[in-house]
DNA sequence: TCTCCATTTTCTTGTCATTCCAAACTTTTT
DNA sequence: AAAAAGTTTGGAATGACAAGAAAATGGAGA
């Protein structure tokens, strides 16, 4: 069925197999296992074999008897040297209605890896910035800016903040912030969010 | 059911609440985003309500429109606050012995929080990046670099890219890399390591 | 008011995860 | 050795619940 083919995109994350590895570094049996999560050895069997895909709640029956995150089955261990190369001109474009100038996104998702959890962040360039008086913003994350040209007044919560180019910030954009232009020529900069 | 229970742990991922911040980012409806995802908009309504529980193929499919991998949707952020301005005069500058430019740090360390985990991550600039041949290095971690100015010739394993100004990659470290000018002017970027 | 569009409800159906039980291995016991 | 005890797999049956269809609701204009 038309199934079949989106099947196959789980495949890479290889679920089974790290299922069975958890399963034996805690040198379990599947039988054991069933009667922690209420599952039945047999498709415990199965799900390591990747013959079947588990429901979510399934999933996260598992998952907390070896107190690890549903994050954990989605994260590929597998080595992913080169990921991506965007080129300017491949990007896409999108006006970003809220500071009143565009956003050309570089990377739409990022898997920052450390030890064996991953974060996942959006990269966006943008070109222009608001002009006189943009809408504040609010939106779940840390944002990281770096400002490459222009002068730049941003307010955060109460606080007003100017950067400069070759100035960076780090901030939770959780809190309500807003920004605009602080010099006649336009401004750039990178912004990395969570 | 059993399952009721189990269910109300799946809540925190806020599912719902991403799948629908990914639509509205891209201003879609949930017919469109249907279309693209041969499902049925009332469905669609459901999943971001939490009504419901998507199998893996069909948040699969989802993902696929989003260009987001299904850890993003189980892996959830924290509220942060203002964590530094780096001034661009307060930096501490060191020499870049392995590339013989020098670099800039901006952070030394940053902490990228997601759900309980920590990622540990420095951002730094680099103003001048090798001149002919520069020594190749390996660190462990993700790169992420952005080219401000310049052109560069980076080698990732037996790869060799050229980089010009605007242009992003994102690679994994550890593989042996370097990199040098490939234009008469300097060279300046932003990298982001774990 | 009415129309048009997007989202939600209700109700129904089909799929496929899940179970049960038996067969096939694997390891230990005597 | 063979038997016993334990662990993993295969297959058929079932039932839970994801998914669809269609109608209802709710806005936003005109």
């Amino acid at each position: 069925m038309l199934n079949k083919t989106i099947e196959d995109g789980l495949k890479p994350y290889g679920l089974g197999e790290k299922l069975r590895t958890l399963r034996l570094r805690k040198s379990m049996g599947l039988v054991e296992l069933g009667k922690h999560t209420s599952l039945s050895a047999a498709m415990l069997s199965k799900l390591e074999r990747g013959k079947l895909f588990p429901t979510l709640p399934t999933l996260l029956r598992i998952a907390l008897v070896f107190g690890v995150g549903l994050e954990y089955f989605f994260t590929d261990e597998r080595k992913r040297h080169v990921v991506a190369v965007a080129r300017k001109k491949e990007r896409l474009r999108f006006p970003d209605n809220a500071g009143g100038g565009s956003v050309d996104y570089i990377f739409e998702s990022l898997n920052f890896k450390a030890t064996e959890r991953k974060l996942h962040g959006f990269y966006a360039e943008f070109e222009a910035v608001a002009s006189e008086k943009s809408r504040s913003h609010q939106h779940p994350g840390v944002e990281l800016l770096y400002l490459i040209s222009g002068k730049l007044d941003l307010t955060i919560g109460s606080e007003l903040i100017t950067l400069e180019a070759g100035d960076a910030i780090y901030f939770d954009s959780t809190v309500r912030h807003s920004y605009h232009r602080a010099s006649k020529t336009l401004c750039s900069g990178i912004i990395v969010t969570t």
